[in-house]
RNA sequence: GCCCGGGUGGUGGAAUGGCAGACACGGCCGCCUUAAAAGCGGCUGCCGAAAGGCGUGCGGGUUCGAUCCCCGCCCCGGGCACCA
């Protein structure tokens, strides 16, 4: 980005033509065009780069999570960019080179849906939509600057998302394998696991079955570890329960790998435990049935009870699997294994209740201590061993397994250890032995990402039966979406690009025979997880991201969204930079610095969507209460982390407000007179004071009532004090408007304009409490008798301990309270309060 | 089941160990007005005529002092959930 901020003077001028016929009712929509023009023709909201003289100043880098384009924004998107705009503009006001970007993350499914139901192109729905909702932005007055601005259905952009996949393909991050995936019947499309709620699909709501399919994925598992442990960089700056969340979503457990001998196989079965302390009391080993494992170890004997078996299980939905009320059922695949610790001959059986995806898909099941492995022991007649003695009631009996610690018993040498001791003692006998060892293992599953969609990055790679799989050479991108000669509706789950004939049929980059592109297209979190890199250069072409542009801004100092991205977006944001990091590309591991969380916005305490109906239209409250007083409403509701219910909340009390701040600047003479009355100044410069610590604590509801005091303060001196030409009047207005402009723009441009400035007031800087002035003579010193307030005293501010003790006790009313009881201690704590504590 | 949040007037919320209820919404009263709206001003936690008492989900604890810290419980919301 280039730019040098031109001189207001010629701009300005233009725009003070017709001034002159002001209305005198605050109109809030008459004055939206006027100052939209002011702010693209000045600049007011671009960023400055190092060419222009400002590489000294500080910057900022504030990004709001960029919306998708489905239709115009609604009451959600008004929340996160009232919120993030104001800290966006506060930062700027307080001296920082601002950058605050937009885009649109713009391929996906609805636009898929809608274009097969219009019968139309995406592209045009997908492009109007933007259209929309840039000129809705514009007409909120959010401070873009409008230079960042691309979209990730833009070719320019998914190029490099095919790129980076390259580069992850290269590095052995990205990978191919069959895998048994989610499936939705309706959308016929493969999904993750973060789109499957309650088992049925997040977009439409049809059970979700078991698939078999060949996908494409990026191996985050292997981030696993460092996704943990950088979440130390992030404590105290990201939400709390954000950081929970994603521990929880990593799901490290440790424990062993123990490997089991298998009867007729040359290598043994090797399982995860938690517990190897119990492992003598492992009884039987249960193997994931939907794992190629347990195809192979079947004897010819049980074949078709397995493949039944099997049958009845891949046929079943997700909610049926998920159930975990629902009893054990599994069948015995008729080989045997060597307990290696008991040397004990146990079963091998395969059951459902063990994943395939999970640790190495098969267990060690110890029934006596572990509740799954029990019911399934009984349901099937297996036998329980107790090898730890926790002095609880006896499993077998209890049908309760017995979790607690306890003394190994019926564990050879290892009897008598408390359990803890001995499973570490097993562990090191069986690393001794070769027979295992100490393992972590993680919830995190590898990222699926191939989507059996049109709307979306098309993956580079060429399929060629003499070469395999061939990755589109850099100077070929991007392999363009075809726009003509496919169908959006295929039979199967078959991609639609498979219809694309022409653009499927290829030659092979690399031995020049005939070649079949992959028809798969990338999860559209591929798109946003890197898109805050190029917001500093968008139009860059010799890589997904400016390098200069990079170092200059990222990370990114401020990012605000919703919590429902916890596990899913910032995850794999989180993994990709850890992975360009390491591809020596990017010289930070965490993308966010600091992260904020916005709540909903509800009505009458329900969720608004466009499945249940958008119960408060944005464009409706804005033509009836204007842009400002539905930002102000916004962000007045509450914390900004909670929700905030439409129907206890009132845009017509910010209207009130913003009219009388209005007024007010039109109250003020264009001179002073006088002197600077000392009360009004001191409160003015008290209550810049509060604004600012809560702007800084980001409690901008608590931050809109200290302006709000302030406007009532300034009304007052006006009417009823020291009037309205005196200059600490002016100098409150002029800051109540500097500070407003993070809220309410469009409103306090009009009224810096009322005071006889000219724009920007965004320029004029946020408004500096004087250290001096806050500072007070006197305050009221609370008095307590036995921790209840009896009395209120005026004393200095500089008073001491022990004068104020004396002070206090020699009061006439104070000495009535105490009356005759006894003063056993006095707790002083100068200048504001005395407790005076009597006995009884 | 496990893991996180949260519970304060009629309502949204302030106060993070020191005056509970800032700032608003709503309500009531007054001024202005022929009238209404707007605006401006006042009152508004509960009980009580008042004095005063009570009061931050419930019970305990620590402290001179607890909305705030600790322990137990109840209720509400969210996340994960057959993860070995």
């Amino acid at each position: 980005m280039t730019n040098c901020p031109p001189p207001y003077s010629t701009v300005w001028r233009s725009l003070m033509i017709n001034d002159e016929a002001r209305s005198e009712v605050y109109d809030p929509n008459a004055i939206i065009d006027k100052w939209m023009t002011v702010w693209d023709e000045l600049r007011t909201f671009e960023a400055r780069d190092l060419t222009s003289g400002y590489e000294e100043q500080p910057r900022s880098y504030v990004v709001s999570m960029f919306p998708y384009p489905s239709g115009d924004l609604h009451m959600g998107h008004a929340e996160v960019y009232s919120i993030s705009d104001a800290l966006a503009r506060y930062l700027r006001m307080r001296g920082a080179n601002l950058l605050n970007g937009i885009g649109w993350d713009s391929f996906g499914l609805p636009a898929e849906n809608a274009a097969l139901k219009r019968n139309l192109d995406p592209r045009e729905w997908t492009y109007t939509n933007i259209e929309t909702q840039a000129e809705s932005f514009r007409r909120l007055g959010v401070s873009f600057d409008w230079r960042t601005r691309f979209h990730t259905s833009d070719p320019e952009y998914y190029r490099w998302n095919q790129w980076l996949f390259l580069r992850l393909f290269a590095a052995g991050l990205a990978y191919r394998k069959e895998a048994a995936v989610n499936w939705c019947p309706t959308d016929q499309t493969v999904l993750a696991n973060e789109q499957v709620v309650a088992g049925a699909c997040e977009r439409c709501g049809t059970r979700v079955i078991q698939r078999p399919l060949t996908q494409w994925f990026f191996r985050t598992t292997a981030y696993a570890q460092r996704l943990l442990d950088d979440m130390a960089q992030l404590e105290g700056k990201w939400p709390h329960e954000v950081l929970a969340m994603q521990r929880n979503w990593i799901g490290r457990s440790s424990g062993a790998h123990v490997d089991f001998a298998v009867e007729g196989r040359d290598r043994p079965v090797r399982v995860f435990t938690t517990r190897p302390d119990t492992l003598f009391g492992a009884t039987f080993l249960v193997v994931a049935v939907d794992s190629p494992l347990a195809d192979e170890l079947c004897s010819p004997e049980q074949r078709e009870a397995f493949e039944a078996y099997r049958k009845e299980t891949v046929t079943s939905t997700a909610i049926e699997r998920l159930a975990n009320d629902r009893p054990k059922t599994g069948v015995p695949l008729g080989v045997s294994a060597v307990n290696p610790v008991s040397g004990a001959r146990i079963p091998v059986y395969a059951a459902d209740y063990v994943l395939a995806e999970y640790g190495t898909g098969a267990i060690m099941a110890v029934p006596a201590h572990d509740q799954r492995d029990l019911e399934f022991a009984r349901a099937l007649g297996a036998p329980v061993r107790v090898v730890v003695d926790t002095g609880a009631p006896d499993p077998t009996e209890t049908g309760v397994a017995t979790t607690g610690a306890g003394r190994l018993v019926n564990s050879g040498d290892f009897t008598g250890m408390d359990n803890s001791e001995g499973g570490a003692a097993i562990i090191e006998w069986l690393s001794g032995s070769g027979l295992g060892e100490r393992a972590v293992t993680y919830r995190l599953r590898d990222w699926l990402l191939s989507r059996q969609r049109y709307w979306g990055t098309p993956i580079p790679i060429v399929h060629c039966d003499a070469c395999g799989l061939v990755p589109v050479p850099d100077d070929q991108l991007p392999v363009r979406l075809p726009e003509t000669g496919y169908t959006l509706r295929q039979e199967g789950g078959r991609s639609p690009l498979e219809s694309a004939e022409e653009w499927v049929a290829t030659s092979c980059p690399s031995c020049g025979g005939s070649a079949r592109r992959d028809t798969d297209t990338m999860d559209t979190f591929v798109d946003s997880s890197w898109y805050f890199l190029r917001y500093p250069n968008p139009g860059y072409t010799d890589g997904p991201f400016d390098p200069a542009g990079v170092a200059r801004w990222l990370p990114v100092n401020e990012y605000i969204g919703g919590r429902e991205h916890s596990t899913g977006h910032l995850m794999y944001a989180r993994f990709l930079v850890k992975a360009l990091y390491d591809l020596g590309m990017l010289s930070f591991n965490e993308p966010f610095e600091r992260l904020t969380n916005q709540g909903q916005v509800i009505m009458n305490g329900k969720a608004m969507s466009k499945s249940l109906g958008n119960l408060v239209n944005l464009q409706e409250q804005i033509s009836r209460y204007g842009p400002d007083a539905v930002r102000v409403t916004m962000v007045f509701a509450g914390p900004v982390e909670e929700d905030i219910d439409w129907a206890d909340v009132s845009p017509t009390g910010a209207v009130k407000w913003l009219s009388r701040v209005w007024r007010l600047t039109g109250d003020l003479p264009d001179q002073t007179a006088g002197e600077a009355d000392p009360g009004l100044r001191r409160a003015v410069h008290l209550l810049i004071a509060g604004a600012t610590a809560a702007m800084d604590d980001r409690r901008f509801n608590v931050a809109i009532a200290r302006l709000m005091e302030l406007t009532s303060a300034l009304r007052k001196a006006t009417d009823r004090g020291p009037g309205a030409a005196n200059p600490a009047v002016r100098e409150g207005t002029e800051a109540l408007v500097r500070m407003l402009s993070c809220f309410a723009p469009f409103t306090a441009e009009e009224g810096w304009q009322r005071l006889g400035h000219t724009p920007s007031v965004s320029d004029a800087g946020w408004p500096e409490a004087d250290p001096a002035l806050l500072v007070e003579e006197t305050i009221t010193c609370v008095v307590q008798v036995n921790g209840k307030v009896r009395e209120r005293l005026d004393v200095p501010t500089g008073i001491g301990e022990s004068e104020l003790r004396e002070f206090v006790l020699t009061s006439d009313r104070i000495r009535a309270l105490i009356g005759t009881a006894t003063v056993d201690r006095v707790i002083v704590r100068a200048p504001k309060l005395v407790n005076i504590v009597s006995a009884r």
